[in-house]
DNA sequence: TTGCTCCTCACGTCACGTGAGGTGGC
DNA sequence: TTGCTCCTCACGTCACGTGAGGTGGC
């Protein structure tokens, strides 16, 4: 009673995963995502379900895991071991997963505040007579304020 | 009066930028940080300054742009350039940044939800005598509820 | 002078991008 | 049968990784 129906094609499967062929095929060579199916003429058939895997390992890829990581984090069990395996095995990926979010998004939202810096400042600049340059040192400490500059003006100075 | 004190080797600078020798000679390569000077036996010495824009270089890369991206957003514009240009340039930087800033927290906290759903589901299929795999579409959809299952239980199952 | 750091090639790698040339499927 | 999709090589690319062999600097 496997349901072999409703199977997508790939290149009807890569656009709605938003990939592309070749990711796909490079997937299948990794062990990342297997087609459900083949026909006898070679072509790959796809699950709907399995977008929600792309999904995770483009996801899980932008928090910046190998693609050789991800392949070990949603590597199902041997079908012979135990229950508790499975639940084991998916909270575990679940943790590292949370983890990494929080981590990164405590950066990003430090990013933002940098930004605020980086404008507050640079409203100052426009009334300064004094221009950033080699001669200068980029304004770096600020002539102004003898201060440091935030570090998003500078990098940008 | 150029401050050509202070500056540090390239290893020194790796190090305090978390980055590496080959990655740095690399962006030079390409235009993205060049160093501030260069000794008569051609070592590179960096300004402690341009640690922030091996930073913002990261940060951006991170956030999905291309190095020859980040190159054009961070060009130092022609010295004689008008003062309106500098501000114009370091605005149009900050806001491609920030716009992606946005949209990057926006999705890793939808990730989050998503985490607690899956752990939410998975505590209910401890108490489930059905296991997913192939013979049962791997629980697509959940043989207890009839629901569709959360994305990335369905991805880890 | 010794040793550590740096230099420039240059080939290797990961995760694909992009054809070439040929075949499958409704 | 036509045309669109898919197939398997296989070489190219981006952003570095990793030596090889040699020189600079306090």
């Amino acid at each position: 009673m496997t349901s072999t129906d409703n199977l997508l094609k790939i290149g009807d499967f890569a656009r709605m995963a938003e990939t592309n062929l070749r990711t796909l095929r490079y997937y299948e060579e990794l062990g990342l995502l297997l087609p459900a199916a083949r026909s006898t003429g070679g072509f790959r058939y796809y699950r709907p379900s399995d977008l929600n895997r792309v999904r995770l390992i483009w996801d899980l890829q932008q928090l910046g895991l190998h693609l050789d990581r991800i392949a070990s984090l949603l590597a199902r069990p041997e079908a012979d071991s135990p229950k508790e395996s499975l639940a084991q095995r998916i909270n575990r990926a679940l943790e590292e997963h949370e983890t990494l979010l929080k981590g990164r998004i405590q950066q990003l939202q430090e990013q933002q505040l940098h930004i605020q810096e980086a404008r507050k400042k640079l409203n100052d600049c426009v009334s300064c007579p004094h221009r950033p340059g080699a001669n200068n040192n980029y304004c770096e400490p600020c002539l102004a304020t003898a201060e440091t500059l935030p570090s998003l003006l500078s990098a940008l100075f």
